[in-house]
DNA sequence: AACCGCTGCAACCGCCAATAG
DNA sequence: CCTATTGGCGGTTGCAGCGGT
């Protein structure tokens, strides 16, 4: 489509663009008869104009029976965020922990829809995170503070907090954040090295961050966000403290602003 | 009704690794 | 070991359908 062809055969092109129904019951035909062959034969065997690339994918894609169609479920689309954001574009790798699902598949909808459902909520966040910052400075954080202390949840309130502040990868180090928390609340000890220590997982460590780890020489360098067994259950806990939730932390922001509204 | 822009998706392309000869 | 072939993957394109004007 639009580009030079990829394959040709002695009598010139093969054909391309959509597949008609006859052709789509001649490639089928060769699966039930032959079952899985050399693609290079297929389209022989089947009598089609087509390349072997084209009869594969057409499979692959749509013809093949076990093959899921329609839009994904939540569950399914939390398990492609979540392995996206461990391998990258490996589609095909992606595509092998959903049953029924290719590689095509979840590229397009991660190229269509996740994508930009991902990018609403970094917009989200943003709002959020300048939202945040000025919020440190108020008089009435503080009295939420106070609520959130009395509940038994502050640590767990002011670590999201602080990690908010401490996911920069755009904006650079700022190590004067634990300071800022420090001031704003006084109860919890929060310097340098126990934001980068406890709280960053090492991949998002900055240089300046590792200043800080090599200046304690009696800490690990290794973040506890690292050492979590992530599977056990005592570590859902510490991870909810870390691996923020956004659709909480919004939910709890709103509860405590109602008039603060979302993008 | 006609046009236009947007979206979703099927299909193509080039590249690369594995395999065969 | 070298070369050709094949299969698989990820990026990209173009079309069809839909909604808004």
């Amino acid at each position: 489509m639009g580009r030079k062809p990829c394959c040709k055969n002695k009598f010139g092109m093969m054909k391309k663009g959509s597949w008609t129904i006859e052709e789509d019951r001649k490639l089928t035909g060769i699966f039930l008869k032959y079952g899985q062959c050399r693609w290079s034969d297929v389209p022989k065997l089947a009598g089609l104009w087509r390349c072997p690339k084209s009869c594969r994918l057409r499979w692959i894609n749509y013809l093949r029976p076990d093959v899921k169609r329609g839009p994904l479920s939540e569950s399914e689309e939390r398990v492609v965020i979540s392995l996206h954001s461990k391998l990258g574009n490996k589609w095909s790798q992606i595509a092998s922990h959903l049953p029924g699902r290719t590689d095509n598949e979840i590229k397009n909808i991660w190229n269509t829809t996740l994508r930009k459902k991902l990018i609403r909520k970094e917009i989200d966040y943003q709002a959020q995170k300048s939202f945040s910052i000025s919020f440190c400075s108020s008089d009435k954080k503080k009295d939420e503070f106070a609520d959130h202390q009395s509940e038994g949840n502050s640590q767990s309130w002011v670590t999201s907090s602080v990690h908010t502040n401490s996911s920069r990868s755009s904006s650079g180090g700022d190590s004067g954040l634990s300071h800022e928390f420090q001031m704003e609340f006084p109860g919890l000890d929060f310097d340098d090295h126990r934001v980068v220590n406890h709280v960053l997982p090492t991949s998002k460590r900055s240089d300046d961050d590792q200043e800080i780890l090599k200046s304690s020489p009696n800490q690990s360098n290794s973040s506890e966000y690292d050492k979590v067994d992530r599977n056990s259950p005592e570590s859902s806990q510490y991870l909810s403290n870390v691996d923020i939730d956004w659709d909480s932390f919004i939910d709890e922001l709103d509860q405590l602003i109602p008039k603060f509204s979302l993008i």
